[in-house]
DNA sequence: TGTGGTATTCCATATTCTGGAAAGCGATCT
DNA sequence: AGATCGCTTTCCAGAATATGGAATACCACA
């Protein structure tokens, strides 16, 4: 059998190696080639034109030109002949979004989301844990004028966001330690968290409320709720927040506002065939 | 073997040709087979045994397999050994992705506006929401003397203007309340609706008919039909409309001009990645 | 009218892809 | 155990198919 796992995935890398020996880890050279010419494309938003891309995977011109024609019959890629420049096309963004359909959260999820954001008015988020970061992946904004935060794609530290700190009311408090030491609790804002055995409380408080509270912690004059969906081990999944202007998020709305995420989050969790550790369990 | 032409077989119209005459519209056989692949994949988001791909793609096991490893060494598709299933991978979804990143409607809605623009022999707009407002992005001007309206950039309310009265119809009937409330409802013209109820009247028959009609709501002398453009979350994304003066958009041509601006837009929506909502669709 | 930068097309060549056949692999049944 | 099925994976000879240098066409700008 040929050695097929040899190659390990760095793109730089292993261009260099199938480039001496084919046979090596692909089969088809041709069709590796062209993923090659979609992954330099991919790293251009804007385009390039034809010479740019050939030169960049190391093609002759015309080589690359009958690929890229091939895949823009399938409309893989698409030519912008105004700037006569390559771009990603339609069918790559639509065959690539399957990826995350397959067994995804995220679509299960924003029929849940849309919901939340017409009972609270106010924008929803759903965010994944990445180690010891939050990321966000989906939104649904609000009609309202003031609609502060950044889209999907954006990232937050664990303690000073709503969805982080209900991750880390699941966990044990060492993991609060081992964050404070390896990462620091870095100020975001003068309302920010950064000492380990605060945070500790309102973890407390976390638990038994059943929901976070970012108060002005990751930026100035945003507040938000967040509560956790958990996989079928009981396990933290995904977070669901929804977040506004302190003037909008009072005092007076928060409890109400948090009851609903978590019992949406916990909806959620249903859909998705999760479990709500017995801890938190209604 | 090699002989490929052996089977005269019923395939999709294209399959048949790129078969019969390889050279013809793409150039590489090998890549065009591998997107085929992908293609079958992406129809299938809990994946396909090798069997079942290289079956709906009518290739041989043998060389749907190698084309197979060789997407997978690019991580553009992914095996999952316990279910022995072949799926869509990662790098599909990222360098998909640059897609929405790289995607101009404006640019990318041209050429649909201008074939709009000669089947109506009307003046075709392509708009965009901003919150509460209607933003005129490009334009597509008739042949035909009279042509009423201002140019790209200009702006119009919700309730008084076609693309406007078409995305409220995509919305919750809250949103007018909220809309009325916070704005009202002011008169452009005499044909202006301007109460709450009417127009939520109003957008019954835009949801039911998959167009809006502006009857002189916005200028006196004015009509327009007018469809919505949506993005990958079934969302509104734009606007699209054709506009005439009234002794042209005459009550015959309606309908058919309706019909039209929802067939181009539906198209738009295609060719942006969007998808058109269910409850919308054919 | 020329010049430099592109994108396309052409074509002989042999490299690369092809697909039938056969070997593996892991079930489930007798 | 042994046999049979359905699937994946590998092999290999043969030629169809991809290749890339060179020629051509295009376009903008001087």
């Amino acid at each position: 059998m040929s050695n097929v796992i040899q190659v390990g995935s760095a793109l730089g890398g292993n261009v260099r190696n199938v480039r001496e020996n084919p046979r090596a880890s692909g089969q088809v050279q041709s069709l590796s080639r062209a993923l090659w010419l979609m992954n330099a494309l991919a790293e251009c938003p804007m385009g390039l034109s034809l010479s740019e891309v050939a030169h960049r995977v190391q093609l002759p011109t015309s080589t690359a030109h009958r690929l890229l024609t091939t895949l823009q019959n399938e409309r893989y890629v698409r030519f912008d002949s105004e700037r006569s420049a390559w771009l990603i096309g339609v069918q790559a963004f639509q065959v690539g979004s399957t990826f995350v359909r397959s067994r995804d959260v995220v679509t299960m999820a924003r029929p849940y989301m849309r919901r939340l954001m017409e009972e609270s008015g106010e924008t929803v988020n759903l965010a994944m844990f990445d180690h010891t970061e939050v990321i966000y992946v989906a939104q649904v904004e609000c009609h309202k004028m003031m609609r502060a935060i950044a889209g999907p794609g954006g990232r937050a530290r664990m303690h000073c966001s709503g969805v982080g700190k209900a991750m880390l009311a699941c966990a044990a408090d060492e993991l609060v330690d081992e964050l404070a030491t390896r990462h620091g609790l870095p100020r975001e804002t003068p309302k920010t968290i950064s000492d380990a055995d605060a945070l500790k409380a309102d973890l407390a408080k976390i638990r038994q409320r059943g929901f976070a509270i970012d108060d002005e912690e990751n930026a100035i004059g945003l507040r938000c709720v967040a509560s956790i969906i958990f996989d079928e081990h009981a396990e933290p999944l995904g977070g669901l927040s929804v977040s506004g202007p302190t003037a909008r998020m009072t005092d007076a709305r928060i409890p109400a506002l948090g009851t609903l995420v978590r019992k949406i989050a916990q909806e959620i969790t249903r859909e998705v065939g999760g479990t709500v550790p017995v801890e938190l369990a209604t």
